[in-house]
DNA sequence: CTAATAATTGAATACCTGTTCAAATGTTTG
DNA sequence: CAAACATTTGAACAGGTATTCAATTATTAG
């Protein structure tokens, strides 16, 4: 925090309208919390599956080979930001996407990364 | 690893659609990779500044209120993510927005925050 | 060339996060 | 009620990450 820029190079105007234009800090943290729930392998392999229907936990373990107790771990996050839902049927819990904007933001990733990545 | 789920609760035909239908598993991880790049608090927020125009180093960490050395480390990551570019101008750099996919992407964690988060 | 400035880089530290393991909730069935 | 099952939860450990500080590179001006 100490090397902060100092009057030098600022190009004042340009400063001036960034600082204007720019979105709330409260706005920008919470989008990028909610980009840091998705940002993370095994939550997107969990989006991933659900997109073709609801699947319960045991199922997801079973899709993505990996414990139980880890795949609840991530969907309390991604229930967390509305991001899935669950609905109870007797002892089970099946999971959807909450709605098509994750869907949405999954492909847009994915495009990015085909596009110029060249995956 | 050890509680993966045995032949149980399993429901086959949807596990079997997920997994037929599933993204690749590299696709996802350079996805997940690329998402965890924008979601940070300080690199959204260089992010948002850049929509207006260009800005240099020095305007991003006075419109940030961070040091330039840590302004300069999250621009590397997101240069090397192609979601930002620079371009020098003498001792000056300038950085500007890779393409629209950024602003895309910002768009839509905003938009999901205001509509599941209420802000 | 030397001095000055804009930016980058490397190492160190402190903080956050994902998985595991063990224990605890619900929920149904006998 | 007791037993079995699907899921959730808490604590702990390992691995990753953002900022700082110091040093270095690149570029211009004198």
């Amino acid at each position: 925090m100490e090397d902060m820029c100092e009057v030098r190079c600022i190009h004042a105007e340009s400063v001036a309208r960034a600082g204007e234009g720019r979105t709330d800090d409260r706005v920008l943290e919470e989008a990028a919390a909610l980009l840091g729930v998705i940002a993370d392998p095994t939550r997107l392999k969990i989006v991933d599956a659900l997109r073709l229907g609801e699947l319960c936990v045991c199922d997801l373990a079973a899709v993505l080979g990996m414990s139980i107790s880890a795949i609840s771990h991530q969907l309390r996050l991604l229930r967390a930001s509305r991001l899935v839902r669950g609905r109870r049927a007797g002892k089970i819990v099946f999971y959807t996407l909450h709605d098509d904007h994750v869907e949405k933001l999954l492909g847009m990733a994915i495009d990015h990364c085909r596009e110029q990545c060249g995956i």
